[in-house]
DNA sequence: AGATATCCGAAGTCTGGACTCCGATTCTAC
DNA sequence: GTAGAATCGGAGTCCAGACTTCGGATATCT
C-alpha cells in the first residue's frame, strides 16, 4: 500500500478527530454535529470532511475501530481458562462500554440490518467472536445449551442499549444483568 | 371543562391528526417529518400546528394517550385469576406491541429521566401499573422475590426498545423472552 | 534557507424541516 | 338562505447543520 507520503500533521489530525468523535459520538449519539468533532479536535470543520468525506463516513469509521477492538478482547478471552467467566465477564464488560457510548449500542443493532453500511462487517466480525465465546461457555456446561447465538446477541444489544440512554445507575444495570444470566445458566444452577 | 363549541370538522382533523401521528411516529420515530403526517391525515401542515402547537407536543400527545392506554390494560389485568401470567402476559404483550412502535419504545425510557416532559407523568403511570402487577406476582410465588422494580422495567424498556429498532424476527423475540422470564423464576423453576 | 506541494480553517452555499401568514373555505346560528 | 366567525391549507420565512471554496500556513526535500 505504499501510499504517498503523506504528511505527519494530516495523520497526527486524522487520529485525533477519530478519537474525538468516538467520544463525541459515544456521548451525544450520531445527532451530534460535525462541527463539534472538529471544534473538540481543535481542527477547522473542513478538515474533518478532508478526511472522511461525508458524516456518516466519519460515523462509520468510529464504529470499525470500536467493533475491531472488541471482536479483539473477545478472542484474546477464548484461550482463558474460565470459559463461563470469559462469556459473562465479555458480556457484561460490553454492557458496560456501551453505557458511555451511545452511538456504539445505537449500530450494533446493525448488525441485523445494514444501518451504517460498511460497520456491518465489523459488527458481524464480533457477532461471531461473541458466537465462539457462548459455544465455548455451553460446551463447559456454564449456558444452558438451548440458548443460541441470535437471542443471546439480542439480549446483549438490548442491554447495552438501554444501558446507553437511559439513566440506569450501575447498581441497577447489574441486578438486571443478573436475572438475564440466570435465565442463561443451566436449570440447576452451580455453585454461585 | 366547558370549552367554546368547537367545530365537529376541528374536533375530526385533532382526532386523525393524533392517529396518524402515533402511526408515522411508531414507524419513523421522532425523526418522522411533521409534514409526513398532514399529508397522511389529508390536511395542510397548518392545522397539524394549530392543533399541537410544536411537534415536541404532538409527539407528547401521543404517548400520553399511549401510555394511558397501556396503563388501562395493566390495571385491568390485576383482578384476573393467575398472576403469573397476568404479569408475564403483559410483559410480553408491551414487547410485541412496541416492536411495530419505535417512538414508543424509545419514550418508555423517558420514565428515569424527562426526555419528553409531560409524556413522563404519564410513563410514571405506567411503571406504577407495572410495579403492581409484579408485586403481585411475587406474592403469588411466580416471580422471585429478589427482583425489583427498577431492574424489572430496566428489562422491559430494553426488549421492547430492541424489538421496535432491530429486525428481530418473532421467534428470536419469544426465545429472548423465554431467557429472561427463566431469570426471572424463581429458583426451583415450577413446572414450566 | 528556499521552493513547492500539501494541508489547514474561516467564511461561505445549500438543503431540509420546523413553524407562520393570510386569503379561501366551511360550519353554525338565526 | 345568509351573515359571521371559526377553520383550513398552500406559500412563504427562518434556522441548523452538512458540505465547499480558496487564500494562507506548514511540512518536506534539496
Amino acid at each position: 500500500m505504499g501510499e504517498r507520503t503523506q504528511r505527519v500533521d494530516a495523520r497526527a489530525n486524522h487520529g485525533r478527530i477519530l478519537d474525538v468523535a468516538e467520544d463525541v459520538f459515544g456521548r451525544g449519539g450520531e445527532a451530534a454535529s460535525t462541527e463539534e468533532v472538529a471544534r473538540l479536535a481543535g481542527v477547522g470543520i473542513a478538515t474533518v470532511f478532508r478526511h472522511f468525506p461525508t458524516k456518516a463516513a466519519l460515523l462509520q469509521a468510529v464504529l470499525v475501530r470500536r467493533f475491531d477492538r472488541l471482536r479483539e478482547q473477545a478472542e484474546a478471552l477464548l484461550d482463558t481458562a474460565d470459559p463461563g467467566a470469559a462469556f459473562y465477564g465479555f458480556f457484561r464488560h460490553l454492557v458496560a462500554d456501551a453505557a458511555t457510548k451511545i452511538a456504539i449500542g445505537d449500530a450494533l443493532l446493525g448488525a441485523g440490518g445494514d444501518v451504517h453500511g460498511a460497520a456491518t462487517e465489523a459488527g458481524n466480525g464480533l457477532r461471531r467472536a461473541v458466537g465462539a465465546l457462548l459455544a465455548r461457555a455451553q460446551r463447559a456446561g456454564a449456558v444452558r445449551d438451548d440458548a443460541e447465538l441470535p437471542e443471546v446477541y439480542a439480549l446483549l444489544v438490548a442491554m447495552s442499549r438501554t444501558a446507553a440512554h437511559s439513566s440506569l445507575d450501575d447498581e441497577t444495570r447489574d441486578r438486571a444483568l443478573a436475572i438475564v444470566f440466570d435465565g442463561l445458566t443451566p436449570s440447576p444452577p452451580p455453585t454461585r
